[in-house]
Parts: structure tokens; C-alpha cells; sequence
DNA sequence: CTGTTAGCGCATTCAT
DNA sequence: ATGAATGCGCTAACAG
């Protein structure tokens, strides 16, 4: 370890261009040569310095990515499907996270600038100003759930509005007319668009709308958790609970299973994003099924596609639709 | 973007050399030169090229996490935990998954190799074959609940045998004597030391020693249920049930509570690992302690300590006692 | 086919 | 205090 292409071409007593040839297989060598050459490396155990390579030709083969949060199974989800994705094309994966400010996400972009090839950024809470420093990183860069409006770059995003729409009508269509609603951070683009599905479903389809059946949530279980407690003793008291994630809603079903009431027949909880512990919630969270790792390869395969010239970015905004999965058996469902 | 220290140098009108000497505070630069510097530095919006830095001064500023899997809860907090801290410190962090073989394993390893400046390795199945690799990385490693055994590199483990044999103990002095226990996977230490924790507890407190109360699993949920199902229809039934991790744990609850069966009256159910949503299964979770974002501060420091000089890897290994979390009320308890 | 050479962007001597 | 020159490890363009 720790050998360079000179100490590979001293041992097989050729130049380094022709150990770079060998390596790069960018010109014919002789065979006898190539063997020396071959077996010079494999004794060195040399590796070629990614260093050099990048600053040779610009390029790092990592891909940065950049989270509001790692935390829960979600971005565990979101990682993953990344990480294997990336993987296939031999590519690492540069991870930093920012914590919802606006200082911090520029450090972590500011961090990446030229170590990564090309960037995925996920910034629910992206505002403007922030925005065009996205655009001026100087690499390619993709978002996933992103409010992105200059059309700069190419966003994934979720039906957020629609999915939190046809679950709170489906709740509506149920019967149930006081639905309350667990918000998430009102900074996050996603949280409200949930939030507009919500309201303009209870609109429509006929169910109360009133502020006071909103919580104020930030997508944790303890927000969920509190905002029960206050649902709890509304009069009259809602007969539905939507959470904004489903964090917010198994924090809801936490603190109305201690205090006695009985899901869904005293009332119904439903959330948002299928993470998978919602399938052994108990009972199961009916939710709305967000494809993370979906969403993930299909930003990855963008992106890579951007790298190699293949695409030039258009500032397309894909909205990939969300589908409902009811769990409302009152008992856990066969179903893991 | 995209400039460089000599586009700084010429707008500034001097010397490639004084531009570094104002950047990195290296030697003193006359007051004058030192504001066009800044300036200048300013309006290109200026960044030294991390290659550049790095083919010179051999260091990244990176930080390697190699992970045998990326998924659920125990794993977006130990990777939230790596990020805070080295973020604290200026690094980047690097993330790799293998997939529990050892080609991925390699593969990884050398992915990494001269990109980061120190490597966080966690690899329960870690063979001795593939521990001589580690070592030869030729970067300061440090491992996180991985068996080395020759003492090359510094390791912080968690006392698996010692809380899952404090787990059963507590168990049988309950009164259970039939604990069904199902393992993890069968090639990882972890997993193995659990379930030696538990053959032995079993053992010396009195319980049932029977292979037959061994179930074959993989730490996922899905065994869990699986083993739940057969362990239902045994003869007579156990009276409990550990599952080598909290994801089988949550696994067999699933399972008892869709068939009937009342937790605890019936069978009680118990985890390893206290991840969050232990506290908000229902019932909630008894289970061991795991301080994951504990470990990964305390690995990063020393990590980089080692880079820093001020300590050399000396082979120590520390492990790190773990505690029951005892939740068995019959309803959920308020603690969130 | 193969060896020599010129940078990639930067920190660091070495002169001045 | 400052500029010129050297080289980190490597690829590619250039001569043979």
C-alpha cells in the first residue's frame, strides 16, 4: 500500500505510460509488458490515487447527497435504495445532513463543492434565496421533495397534496366529519401541500373545516403524541386523526391506546409515508404509501444520466402519484 | 465557480503564492494585498480544489462508515450520530453498505481507499481472512460491534452476551421457564453472542435448555413472525419469547396479537437493541438498551483522535455494558 | 508499441 | 513581505 504508478513501473522496468496503458487499457501494449506490468501491480497492491484522478479529470465518481435529517425509517429507506443504486455504477456516496437552517444547508453544500460529481438534495424547506446557490454549485444537481421553482434543476417530487386529499376523503367518505389534522413543519413545502390536500378534501367532500381542528406538529412522535392529548378533549371530539407522517400519527395512536379508546371504533388514526412500521403498528396505520426507494433509484439514474451528457437539465419537476393503503381492520391484519 | 488560485492571483494582481499565503494564514502578507486577496477571493467566490489539497497534503477531510446494511431505525441513528460528530469536527462522511459478503466487503474497502482519512468499519461476521484487509487499509480504522480478534485496530462493542443473558435472567426469575428465543443471523458474532447470553442464562438460572426453543432468524421482521407462528403451535407453548433483535421481536408480536394471543398474560415478548419504536409498540417493548448514537460519538472521537497523532491504535477493545429496558405493563405506559 | 513531457490546482520551499 | 519554482500522482498528447 501506499505505492505510486512509478513504483509499479520501476518493478516491471517500463514507464509509467505504459502502466497506464495497462490500467486504462487506453493503447495496445505488449503482451509481455502487460504481464509484468499486471503482476508488478498485483505484488504492489497498487491503487491508482483518486486524488489525482480528480484533479486530472475533474471528476470524483461520488455522488453528494444532502438531507434535512437522518432520522427514522425513512431516510434509512431513502439512504439505502440510494447507497445499492449508486453502487451499481460504481459510484460512493457523500453524506451530509443539515438540521433546518438555512447556514447549515449552505455549509453542506459548500462542503460537497468538488468533491462530488453530482448532487442530490433533498430541501423540503428550500426557499428562493437558497435556491439559486443551489443552482450555482457547479455540478449537476437533483432534488427529491423539493419545492423547486426556477426550473434550474430537475426535481422528483410526491403527490403530497393528492395523496393527503383522497386520504382525508376517503375518511370523509367513511363518515367521518370531524377529521383532526396533525401538521408537520410549516416551513416544509411537503408538510404544507399535506396540510392544502387535507383542507380542501374537508372542503369538498363535505366535512368540518375548522382551525381548531388543526395540531401543530413537526413530523415527530411526540408532537403526535401531545396533539392527541389535546384532540382528546375536544368537544365534541373528533371521530379521525390524520398525522402529516406517520411518525405524528403512531405518536396519536400511543396516546390513545393508553388512555383507553379504542382504534378505529372511538376513533380512526391514519398517517402518511408507509414507512414500514406501520404494517405492525397495532393496530396497522392505514397511511398513504410514499416509494421512497423508488423515488431514490429513479433520482440516481437522473442524475447519473446528467453526468454522463446523456440529458441536460431542463428544470422538469416530476410529480410521481401516491397510492392509499388501508389498514383498518380493527385487529392487526395477516399482512407484514 | 470554477475558479482558481491563479484567477485569484491575477484579479488581485499578485502572486499564486500570496493568495495561498492569505488563505491559510501561513506567513504574514501586507494589509493591502491581504483585502485585494479577500476581495478577489470573494467576487469569483473562490474554493481550493479539494484534490489538489488532498494529492498534496494526503489528508480528505473524509470520514469512512463501511456498513454491513443500511436499514431501519438502528441504522439511521448510528449514521445520524457518525454525521453530527464529524460534522463538529469539519469532516465529510463517506458511506458504504456490503451486503453480508465478503467480495461487497472488499469491494468497499477498497472504494475507500486514499478518499477518506480514517474508516469507521461495522462488521459483525468479520472473518480473520478478511480482518487482515482491514488492517491493511493503510488508514487508522476503528470497528463498531465487530470481532476483531488480533489487535490491530480499536474496537468498541457492546456487551451482547452480558444484556441478553441479563434479559433472560429476568425473565426466568418472572417465573418463565419455556423462553423461545429467535437468533440472528448465524455467521455474525452479535447474533451469536445473544444467543449465547441466553443458552447460558437459561442454563444457569434454571429455565428450559432445549434446542428445539431455538428459531433460526435473521433480525428481520419477517422471521419473526414466521418463528412467532411456529412457536404458537408447540407443546407445550413457551410462556416467552426473545427475539435476538427488536425488528424479530416486533415480528412475533405481530404474529401473537393477529392470532389472539394476549401480551403478556399469554406470552411476553421481549427485544435487544431499544430502538425508538419499542416505546410505541403495543405493547411496548421490553428489550436491551443499545446507546447506538453513544458509540458513534465516542468511535468518531477516537477516530479522530488517531488522525490527529495524539494516540495510536493499540488493539483496545471496549465494550460497553448494556442495560434492560423493562416495559411490561399489560397497556402501553405513558412514557414516550 | 513505448518513453518523455506537460500540466491538473495547490502548498511550500527557495530566493529575493 | 513576496514572487518563482518544485512536485504531489496521474493521464494524455507528443515524439520516436
Amino acid at each position: 500500500m501506499g505505492s505510486t504508478i512509478r513504483d509499479v513501473a520501476q518493478r516491471a522496468g517500463v514507464s509509467i505510460s505504459t502502466v497506464s496503458r495497462v490500467l486504462n487499457k487506453t493503447a495496445s501494449v505488449s503482451e509481455a509488458k502487460r504481464r509484468r506490468v499486471t503482476e508488478a501491480v498485483r505484488v504492489l497492491g497498487y491503487t491508482p490515487n483518486p486524488a489525482a484522478i480528480s484533479l486530472l479529470k475533474r471528476a470524483t465518481s461520488t455522488i453528494g447527497v444532502v438531507l434535512p435529517y437522518i432520522s427514522g425509517e425513512f431516510f434509512a429507506e431513502l439512504l439505502r435504495g440510494l447507497d445499492d443504486t449508486v453502487q451499481e455504477y460504481g459510484y460512493l456516496l457523500m453524506v451530509s445532513a443539515w438540521h433546518r437552517n438555512a447556514q447549515e444547508f449552505r455549509a453542506a453544500l459548500q462542503s460537497m463543492y468538488r468533491r462530488v460529481d453530482g448532487l442530490l438534495v433533498m430541501a423540503p424547506g428550500l426557499t428562493t434565496a437558497l435556491e439559486s446557490e443551489l443552482i450555482e454549485e457547479g455540478c449537476p444537481v437533483v432534488c427529491i421533495n423539493t419545492p423547486v421553482t426556477e426550473g434550474q434543476c430537475d426535481v422528483f417530487n410526491f403527490d403530497n397534496y393528492g395523496g393527503m386529499y383522497a386520504l382525508t376523503r376517503h375518511l370523509v367518505e367513511r363518515g367521518h366529519t370531524r377529521i383532526a389534522f396533525i401538521t408537520g413543519p410549516n416551513t416544509e413545502r411537503d408538510a404544507q401541500d399535506r396540510l392544502h390536500g387535507y383542507r380542501d378534501a374537508v372542503t369538498h367532500c363535505g366535512g368540518d373545516q375548522s382551525k381548531k381542528l388543526e395540531f401543530a406538529g413537526n413530523f415527530s412522535v411526540e408532537c403526535g403524541y401531545e396533539a392527541a392529548s389535546k384532540i382528546l378533549d375536544m368537544d365534541p371530539r373528533p371521530t379521525a386523526i390524520i398525522g402529516a407522517n406517520d411518525q405524528s400519527a403512531q405518536g396519536a395512536l400511543r396516546h390513545l391506546l393508553y388512555s383507553g379508546i379504542r382504534i378505529p371504533e372511538d376513533i380512526s388514526v391514519a398517517g402518511f409515508d408507509g414507512i414500514p412500521s406501520t404494517r405492525y403498528s397495532t393496530p396497522t396505520l392505514t397511511t398513504v404509501h410514499v416509494p421512497i426507494r423508488g423515488i431514490a433509484v429513479r433520482a440516481i439514474h437522473h442524475l447519473l444520466r446528467l453526468l454522463s451528457n446523456e440529458k441536460s437539465p431542463g428544470g422538469h419537476v416530476h410529480v410521481l402519484p401516491l397510492e392509499i393503503v388501508i389498514r383498518e381492520s380493527t385487529g392487526p391484519s395477516p399482512h407484514i
